[in-house]
DNA sequence: CGCATTTTTGCAATCGATTGCAAAGATTTG
DNA sequence: CAAATCTTTGCAATCGATTGCAAAAATGCG
């Protein structure tokens, strides 16, 4: 490999004006820089960035800590943190940490050690204990919350918006008897989507009936299984909310058990618009999320974090992404 | 920051022994190295990798190009790079290169900059280009070919036997009038799934009809669209095999259009187990490819090469991954 | 032309680790 | 006890760049 020491010596020159030639240091005359560029192209010469990070005490790469890249949300999250990322002159060293805190600490101190520049902590499936991560590296938080008094960055989707406008759009269609499956009554992100629904029946003068309200795992069975209880009660809703796509389709299933059609019969609404919302059949209206700009945020907020020296003005930034209802086939007025 | 320099005065040593101690070297008495452990651990030692790593000239760190991160196989394929890579030491820098040689180039280009250990090339889309990548860095290639002549290593999905065994279980269950919609007749995977297709149908005897056999572009419309002409031909096919999931959707839709039942009076069979085979109604036959595991082999092989110095015996390696037949309920045995 | 400025360049230290070789210290052995 | 051997430690170079400061060269000006 050549260095600037080969090209100091085949330029006669010293390794120190190689390197500010090659930086394009105008303290250099401009002859000299064109001809220790010539001679360094001539060469093949190429900077050991590892060499140069070192000295320079930062490695230009930050590190996006992820539950698992291959899900479909976390990795439009990748997706838009890379995209911020080398748009500001960094790169992303990934780890899947698989719900595991330990694995996340032994990440974050591997990032610390390789003088990373920072840390992405991405959408932990597991937020029901999201903590705020021990390190000294500027980070910023996606979908996750922090407990702690230091100010913290954090780039969020709005769960809270979220449940409320998908109800409201189904009580725009005229629904009154809207059920929800929520996730699991323990996370931060099921509460909150909850509370968006409770305020929207609430905004509308419509009666919150605690029987609409269950709690699903998430999985598309637990959305069958719940929507099964529903249409088989009482007085069975005219619409149905689910908290994921998945349990969503879950419910699909339930209303064709029941012999309810969807839409004309029943309306179902889904949440977080993954690509089976757009193949099953009806497709499904839900809630579309930007995690490709959650990401692209994230990435640019620590970006800037890293450039202007961290935190700015020591506030802590929250960023609350709205996601959007998209209008598919699962969902219509109200009959009669 | 707390170098080995301050724990050597600290322990009243020379720097070179700490770095000994901490590495266990045995030349070190035990009684020092607990010592120099101990104050390291006091002073909150850690090491610093870009230091060492600069040292070494070898960054451990591998270098992941894909196409699209976000994209589900690529996902998976990403997932299980990165675990090969931990349980060898290395970690993973991902570069999202977008179907663009340029991007391609450039991140190789930066990757080699940075000292990286070896780079793996996943699974582009732009396939039917795919050509040995320029550089001096070990590589493997995932799911592409090479024309070149220096030996390379490669992951590859089955094509043929994929093509193959899809053709064939449809034939086991009674069906001759077998419909092929493949990907674009450029792309060396929708030509080698051919050629299982072919083969399948000539070892079991059975006639190759060239008006069964159709091009789309991979998306579900063009599976819909070409779905209905065969639907709607002279001589309709009882099976159609799609190659891959999304087109298999479009036909599904189409053979509802036509009135057709699926699976009782049209089998459908789609290619790559996409999260929708499981959430389409009904539920998709498929071939079901192993990305986690094929990323895994072919992080796996690349750790190898770099340890054990480069290509084995200087001739290619080709791994060649046959994916299963996924059962569900878009196939049925022909009725009559 | 000589002195003051300005422009270019080089010296040498530095970043934090690793490592070959030699020296010092400890232990064994005849 | 001295010589030989083995164990433990330190010196100093090295990896490839960057950079503060000083020196050298070029230029300007009276």
């Amino acid at each position: 490999m050549v260095s600037i020491y080969d090209i100091a010596k085949a330029a006669g020159m010293s390794a120190a004006t190689v390197s500010r030639a090659l930086a394009d240091n105008d303290k250099i005359s401009r002859s000299s820089r064109e001809r220790i560029q010539r001679i360094a192209d001539e060469m093949g010469y190429r900077p050991n960035l590892l060499a140069r990070n070192f000295r320079q005490k930062s490695s230009s790469m930050i590190g996006l800590i992820t539950d698992d890249v291959s899900d479909e949300l976390s990795g439009m999250i990748a997706k838009g943190v890379e995209q911020a990322l080398r748009d500001n002159g960094f790169s992303m060293l990934v780890r899947n940490v698989h719900h595991d805190l330990d694995n996340e600490q032994s990440a974050i101190d591997y990032f610390a050690d390789m003088q990373m520049d920072g840390v992405i902590l991405a959408d932990s499936t597991l937020d029901s204990l999201a903590e705020v991560p021990s390190t000294k590296l500027p980070f910023v938080l996606i979908n996750r919350f922090s407990s702690a008094e230091e100010p913290v960055s954090i780039v969020c989707t709005d769960d809270f918006a979220g449940g409320y406008d998908a109800t409201d759009y189904l009580i725009k269609l005229n629904h009154h008897k809207i059920a929800y499956i929520n996730g699991p009554e323990d996370w931060y992100s099921s509460i909150r989507r909850l509370n968006g629904y409770i305020d929207a029946l609430k905004k509308n003068n419509i009666p919150f009936h605690s029987e609409y309200v269950k709690h699903g795992d998430w999985f598309e069975d637990s959305g069958y299984r719940l929507a099964l209880e529903l249409f088989r009660s009482e007085d069975p809703p005219t619409a149905v909310f689910a908290a994921n796509d998945m349990m969503a389709v879950g419910v699909i299933d339930a209303a064709r058990e029941c012999g309810l059609r969807v839409p004309e019969d029943v309306s179902v609404m889904g949440y977080d618009d993954r690509t089976i919302a757009k193949y099953v059949r009806p497709r499904l209206t839900t809630i579309q999320l930007p995690m490709f700009e959650v990401g692209q945020m994230a990435g640019q907020v620590l970006c800037e974090m890293i450039t202007t020296g961290h935190v700015p003005d020591g506030k802590s930034t929250r960023l609350l992404v709205r996601g959007n209802v998209i209008e598919r086939e699962t969902t219509a007025p109200l009959q009669g």
